[in-house]
DNA sequence: GGTGACAGATTGCCTGACAATCCTTCAATG
DNA sequence: CATTGAAGGATTGTCAGGCAATCTGTCACC
């Protein structure tokens, strides 16, 4: 190998930075759910042309972030309680399934479950909720890694992007963040069961840990 | 209800329809794995303008039937021994947990189950090496819908697609068809554990059933 | 009050074009 | 002879503009 490969000089065409930001700003929550996308107006906004922008909405239409109404244009998802419903069941599979296979896990995938705990440590302290998510979602999807599946990878990702949706839509901040201590330990022993390559105890904690996680934002559902 | 289902009204977009005919062709073998799709030629051949073959390309993108190198061009992606095992792991992962989730299954999902069965017992007599194994992922397909998760459902027939793929580039034709009547068997005893609600022997029939597959596959790929 | 039609707005899709980038070929040089 | 360098051709990336089709909202009318 020449060179590192971050100079892998992939410049990233303009649809997918389009596509990019985009699902950064909604899954931030900077645009409300139900508020229509229009073309000419978000194609000027952002300097682009209007196929380019219809590239990238397909894609977000593709991950769930974006619904698509025929001839009416494309709106910002708004996920309901059954979506939710969905999405911790992608994640109560997957994460289920990795810890039951953590026996056969690679050195390196439990190398970076351990370093995205240690991330997750380290930020946890911070007021900035986004991030404190995305660290939360991070050491999850390490979990998920444990798999080695690239597809299961891009499945749990789009799952945790609408998760963030549906939080921010909810404006789950304070829960969230009262609740930072009490998962951190769940974190930790989880972390411990798996690197112990004890495939029944992590198993149980990560379903243990998802189930509560699933209630509270149902039962927050529930209230709005 | 007023109108016959047919009469949706959900006239598909040309992209969409694009999408699905570049689908079928590229499962069904008709485009060898590493042709380039040339955009413009195929525009005019299809009928279409480019920007919407692009969208329909993009598409099927990230279905990872095609593979896209920036101002080169889109190809008919070329899946390796290392796509077949994400493939093979991304269909244990799910299936495995349908099975042993079979206990909470909806009873709808359990007739769509039996229905697919009898399709795939109807139709193993042919000769069509396509439409067989089709249906015969339409009864795997069934199995992981007991999950009662469209996302997972999403995931795994992307999975399916690009099994398909694998097996028409190799030509698998003759030992598929000749293994047959096994199949069908051990299809029959997974629906038995299945309706009986036996989740431990479910998922132990379905891990073997995979991993037969599996193992012959990969031979393939490593002889070829 | 309910029903129909009209106007406005927006999308769906196409045509055409230009710049940027890549691969191939070929000549020049050590 | 092998390697380097540059020109040529082809293809993609992106843009601008335009027209028909379709949906929504409003308003007159029964």
């Amino acid at each position: 190998m020449l060179l590192p490969s971050t100079t892998t000089l992939r410049r990233s065409s303009t649809s997918d930075d389009v596509a990019a930001l985009l699902r950064n700003t909604i899954v931030a929550g900077q645009l409300a759910p139900g508020t229509q996308l229009r073309e000419v107006a978000l194609a000027a906004e952002l300097g682009v042309s209007r196929p380019t922008l219809r590239e990238a909405l397909r894609s977000l239409e593709r991950d769930g972030l974006v619904m698509h109404r025929a001839n009416r244009g494309v709106f910002v998802a708004s996920l309901g309680a059954e979506d939710v419903e969905d999405l911790y069941r992608v994640r109560v599979v997957l994460e289920a399934s990795a810890a039951r296979a953590c026996a056969e896990a690679t050195d390196d995938a439990l190398a970076a479950l351990r370093a995205a705990f240690e991330e997750v440590h380290g930020s946890w302290g911070g007021d900035d909720l986004g991030r404190l998510v995305d660290t939360d979602l991070r050491f999850h999807a390490a979990i998920v890694a444990l798999l080695g599946s690239p597809r299961l990878d891009a499945t749990f990702a789009a799952a945790c992007d609408g998760l963030r949706l549906c939080l921010s839509a909810i404006g789950a901040s304070t829960p969230h963040v009262a609740r930072g201590p009490a998962a951190l330990e769940q974190h930790r022993a989880i972390l411990a069961a798996l690197t112990a390559r004890d495939a029944e105890r992590a198993e149980r904690l990560v379903l243990r840990h998802i189930e509560v996680n699933r209630s509270r934002i149902a039962r927050l559902f529930a209230g709005a």
